[in-house]
DNA sequence: CCTATTTTTGACCAGTTGGTTAAATCATAC
DNA sequence: GTATGATTTAACCAACTGGTCAAAAATAGG
């Protein structure tokens, strides 16, 4: 019974950190409060993650996994650029959807230590370069306009990205507070941002 | 002597509270460190802005305001459109690289109160419906293809914003840290973004 | 110079926070 | 059962935090 117990108490810390952490962020969550969401004592947090900047780093971790979904065997398989750009954006903007909370999370706490960022983002095993060459085999063979293959991924990530993370800036602004309207919009962008991008780099 | 003295130290505090908040964020910021930075007593903060939240809010406004240049004029302008979103992106990126900072902190703190947040931007004189019936004018002369005016907008806005939001994500990812690359690479995007956006939405 | 008002300060406080510790409970193996 | 080690708890603590207050210093007006 030890390593079923232990699994489902640490278990049971990970997800109330993470809700609290997505919550509150790094400064505003309380360990009690943590605490308080897995139904344990305070002190049995210190039992399992010895402070709450390790219980933090693992939270971040796992959160920060998630949003680098499997892209490197779309890159590497052999559909044209258009399906691959379309599987990539329906599939990032679903994520994102079904986790919205994503984004500003870890954009609110990247800057907190860049060196552990560096040290999650090599585990993930996504290699950028790979994706770049891809790219840049697409502008050999004319299908695609020549350009900054950087350029052409941080357009995708950011028209895929930002509505998400500024949602209540865009409900506020663009859609009158009404949070089903907007949900509505970002649903058809998985459509209108794939069009948006191939309009601009597909040869004619 | 009255006034002079008090708009200068008011203008200390608001200067140091915008530094320490802009690092730290509202939960990450003490007090004692707004007025060490401010070379103040901290019961002097209390004296001008009641409360940590007040100040906080008082600069949160600051700040935003920042962010939201003077675009309507150059929406009335009768430039032709091309000219219009070169300047527009020009001067927005060039607003967000003098002021790298601004997107984090107000993407950070956006969730911290919505109706405060609807409040200042009603205060900005910002109307999203001139921009989009400005899009929808030059749509229907035929001059850009026709789309959601809404999706046009946060295009160009994501497009501009993310890529400084998410600074150390893409130094590290993209740039193997050299920051020097990374701030080049922006700059030049002021030229490619706006290429990027005119590709996808000019009609032929 | 004297008085009244405003600005500034040092000392203080109650509540909170992350973290510790010693003892209690539980599971396991003999 | 009982000895052993892992898990869980209640009670506790020192450090810190936003905020207060009475007194001191500066300023302005007469």
């Amino acid at each position: 019974m030890n390593e079923i117990k232990k699994d489902n108490t640490e278990e049971k810390i990970l997800n109330a950190a993470q809700t609290v952490f997505i919550q509150k962020g790094m400064d505003g969550a309380r360990m009690q409060e943590i605490a308080d969401e897995a139904h344990i004592n305070k002190a049995l947090l210190h039992y399992y993650f010895r402070t709450k900047e390790k219980l933090f780093d693992a939270i971040f971790k796992k959160v920060f996994s998630k949003i680098l979904p499997n892209i490197m065997e779309m890159v590497d398989s052999d559909l044209p650029v258009e399906k691959k750009l379309e599987l990539f954006i329906e599939n990032y903007i679903d994520l994102l959807m079904k986790n919205p909370f994503l984004p500003t999370f870890i954009l609110k706490e990247m800057n907190h230590n860049p060196e552990f960022l560096a040290s999650i983002i090599k585990g993930t095993g996504i290699k950028p370069q790979e994706i770049f060459a891809m790219f840049e085999k697409e502008m050999n063979a004319g299908k695609i306009k020549r350009m900054d293959p950087r350029d052409l991924l941080i357009n995708i990530l950011s028209l895929s990205i930002f509505p998400i993370a500024a949602k209540p800036l865009m409900t506020i602004m663009f859609f009158d507070k009404d949070k089903n309207a907007y949900n509505e919009f970002i649903t058809t962008r998985k459509i209108t941002v794939k069009e948006f991008v191939l309009n601009s780099i597909l040869t004619k």
